[in-house]
DNA sequence: GTGGTCTAGACCACG
DNA sequence: GTGGTCTAGACCACC
């Protein structure tokens, strides 16, 4: 079962809420290739917004390449396209660049940062891996 | 001396990179308690944005109690007060979360982005540590 | 023999695929006067489609005065019916400024779009002309 | 100076006759590189179409690449990336084969085709070239 | 001032 | 029923 977690008080725009939740779906294997998602409607009411907002982040998802839409039957999720090593490092690096900075600025040391990420990894996805 | 990489076509907003590129140069020990920073007006020559912006940076830094400005003499970085673990978690996980989501949409798993990590963190911070 | 290229991934609505791939096999002679069409269950099962969607094309079709249908036989090919030159000036141009506009947006010049022009129309109609 | 043409009443959406009219600004060379567009309400108004709309169509031409956003400053026009010879046969592929068939169908020879073209580039780009 | 996000609600095109 | 387009209008973030 699908599940979006949407806090409209987050400072993120909920429409890139409901993208990485949608990600992380995926990514968790809650959702598979070939699989339909709620339609617009369906979702912009369980999660209480606007149908607009849901269409804006699965319009996002679609030119990611993630999911595609086909008219009058709703949006499926696609066969996942492996990046190239240069692809992820470009995506990841800005990331992990800023964390590592945070960390430093709050007194974590390398090696605790790494153990909370560790922590965190097993929190997010248990023990399916 | 200080430098500031600012990427006008980054998605965040220059005042950010602005105040993250500070945070960055005191964690990694470029900047150190008691040191004076360029004027808001040197700094906005220098990476070509308006003086305003750099203005905002400043005084987010200044409410975070990372720097003090004293009138007529410049802003100075101060001494750093140690965060609580509360906080620590609350600002990092976050960030954390989404990396680790990103992280394993473009196929990384656990231990990998692990090491991707570890490696930015030696390229960051080199042998100082 | 007939054949249907569908793409529904393609932007182009299904029953627009399925009239234009119609036209095209009327005016490259695959199709001729007086020739029966599949039923459009027939056609449906082959593409893959909804029956609605191949029955809303052969409409179309027949709107347009390229095929009858005949009650308990099924659908046919009409002759064709010269169009005049305002008619073809309204239906192609449109299509022509769109093509323009696009090839000198990708860097070709008026006589490469031309000759590239030359090249598919007798890739398309081989010798036949 | 920059002017559009839209047509409400066109089958295509505004949105993407917009996106068509900047397009072919930029290759007539009515707009260069680093020029900055009217401000999104601007265009609005001029158009008489709502600013969301603009909005939307500005948003493709980023994603092309075409142009830049700032935010407070405005949009403006990007340097052109030349595009391979692949790509440029991909986009414009689809375009010709369509309209060599409704020509075709038309009752317009390749030759009367090659000419139409031809004097319709003649009308969109006058003696420039 | 600029662009960006979100809402509410209408209407259309598609399958 | 589905998704797509467009409007009107509010509010926010940025420079």
């Amino acid at each position: 079962m699908l599940s979006f977690e949407i806090h409209s008080q987050d400072g993120q725009p909920i429409y890139l809420q409901i993208v990485n939740s949608v990600k992380k779906s995926i990514s968790a294997g809650e959702l598979v290739a070939g699989q339909k998602l709620p339609s617009v409607r369906e979702i912009a009411r369980e999660i209480k917004v606007n149908p607009n907002t849901v269409h804006k982040a699965i319009n996002l998802l679609v030119e990611e390449r993630l999911l595609t839409t086909k008219r009058g039957l709703g949006c499926f999720v696609r066969k996942r396209r492996p990046s190239s090593i240069t692809e992820r490092l470009q995506a990841l690096e800005p990331l992990i660049d800023h964390l590592i900075v945070e960390a430093a600025h709050h007194g974590l040391n390398d090696l605790e940062l790494l153990k909370l990420i560790g922590s965190r990894q097993k929190r997010i996805y248990g023990l399916k891996r």
